[in-house]
DNA sequence: TGAGGGCATAAGCTGAGGTTATGAGCAGCT
DNA sequence: AGCTGCTCATAACCTCAGCTTATGCCCTCA
């Protein structure tokens, strides 16, 4: 019915603005074209992923039909892709990487009880680390249950101290009482701007008085990153808007609004894409910090947790 | 029937390996918690979708069932992301984000004729940067149709010079005869290795002639990385495997092979999560090279091509 | 020339996700 | 108090994308 009369509801309003699922290919043919990539042919391709030899054909065709391309160059000896299909596909990895750290993240986070690794994390590592650091591990030992607990470095190390984590991530200033920590990984934080703004171009570096003096858009009081400025500026920052997540800060920093104090590891991509550019600061102003391990003081972690603390670099 | 007997043929090959599609929700539902996060409601995500409330009431709701995680706060007066709500979509954001950039990719390539912007671009470029200058130019001017040609330098500045584009990135060493350019980026080589590689905790930096002297990780002859490192060698490279993608390259050098020289464009992400560690390089060794757009000599582009151009950092 | 691997087509089934219609909870105004 | 307006949930029904099996054709290689 829908499709005789006169095409209404639906179809008056279009597919709405931002509607990606329409126009993406769902993740399993994503997943199909790269393992067509992989295996040199659609028939091991579905092979690998379960399906049946018709399906993934079928999948494949209607995949090139919807974006308009040819993806695969099909001959009765297999299936290459084609240029264009080789240039998706390295898009269609991103996507299909992204989703592998969605899966190994919720996966962790689902898995609240029984697990053989319990882990407790700070926000920005849960958030940029820990799914790359789960998928490594899960590829080196199979099979090793995970469960994480997202927190702040306080809750981080209550968890660690009570038994109820095995291992802990935190990004605070200091080592908390009593537990043993390794450094895994450095949390610089960058001050970022929209290409157009002044300091984008400024060839001098920023100062700490410049910074403590100039409105920036921040995280709210209390947050990491803001102690973390805060402490290398040695006094309070003046925030040009309070934000309550770096996703929001991030977007108001390539809106323009103004400079922005954010995680290198929140903004690595923009940075890449020059969406964001991340303005010279003057040596005197610090603004790294420690991302460490923690564990019970005493004896080093033992079985899934030590491998997964081999992983995070050493 | 594959319910009732025995669950043979399906069940017994169980959902395969590495099949994300089906534990991940797929991106109409990654998309519309997105939406209840930003505007508050299930009823205004709905509408923002153009999907009835009961519709998205009831995909949020399998998306939770299915995650085993509670996501939303519901209320008479709205809906809010639970903290684990905030985590999982900042992961979503990913994937969503990773889509998109696939979308605005294929988009351009399927295009062909008939659009406002033609662009011809090398590979690197159109792989790693037009896909998030394209979503800028679509947000800064909706409804540009833009057309994308891949191919390497030669093939670009051909079809500049034809007047086939009107716009073209290149990342060769020169800029090609008769065209005018401005650099829009660096591509920044890395040798690279795994965490567990003896380079990846030496102190002193690699000099040139260790490097030519090393076997390492390599695109196949004539790519424009390996063309840079011999250059900058002043010879040829040793080549360990020679691979012809820089996918491979990186899941070769992640697997521990040895040493691989990529950009740091393809590595940002494996480089951030400590996958990969980029090793220091004597100062003598010159990995960088410029990424240039190219335009018809004589008039500075005009148009979407100055919209464009104005996007990739002037 | 026959065997085997690779892809395409055909016909039929299932379920996820969509729709409309309706009910019920809570806030805030009149 | 009660009405209005917003929220979300439930119910009954429909559609189509994507899966299956069965089959055929094409090409290569022993």
């Amino acid at each position: 019915m829908s499709s005789s009369s006169s095409g209404d509801r639906h179809d008056t309003t279009p597919p709405a603005a931002g509607v990606l699922a329409h126009r993406v290919p769902d993740l399993g043919a994503l997943e199909l074209l790269l393992a067509v990539a992989r295996l040199g042919s659609l028939g091991r391709a579905a092979r690998e992923l379960g399906i049946s030899q018709p399906a993934a054909s079928s999948r494949v065709r209607s995949m090139e039909r919807h974006l308009g391309l040819a993806l695969v160059d099909r001959s009765p000896r297999g299936s290459r892709l084609t240029d264009t299909g080789q240039l998706v596909a390295d898009w269609a990895r991103k996507v299909v990487e992204a989703a592998a750290a969605f899966e190994a993240g919720t996966r962790a986070l689902k898995d609240r009880r029984d697990s053989r690794l319990r882990v407790a994390a700070s926000m920005t590592i849960a958030e940029y680390l820990l799914p790359g650091w789960l998928i490594a591990l899960s590829e080196r030992r199979p099979g090793t249950a995970v469960s994480l607990h997202a927190g702040n470095s306080a809750e981080v190390a209550r968890r660690v101290r009570s038994g109820e984590a095995d291992l802990g991530f935190v990004e605070g200033l200091s080592v908390p009482e009593g537990l043993d920590s390794a450094v895994v990984a450095h949390d610089l934080l960058l001050v970022v701007v929209a290409p157009g703004h002044p300091w984008a171009r400024r060839r001098r570096p920023v100062t700490g008085e410049e910074l403590a003096s100039t409105p920036l858009i921040l995280r709210e009081e209390g947050s990491g990153t803001r102690q973390v400025l805060e402490e290398a500026l040695g006094g309070v920052a003046r925030p040009l808007i309070e934000l309550s997540s770096t996703t929001a800060v991030k977007t108001a920093a390539v809106g323009g609004a103004g400079p922005a104090v954010v995680s290198e590891l929140a903004v690595a991509e923009e940075v890449a894409a020059r969406r964001l550019v991340p303005v010279g600061l003057d040596a005197g102003v610090r603004l790294r910090r420690d991302l460490r391990a923690v564990w019970p003081g005493g004896h080093r972690p033992v079985g899934p947790a030590r491998e997964l603390l081999s992983l995070t670099r050493v």
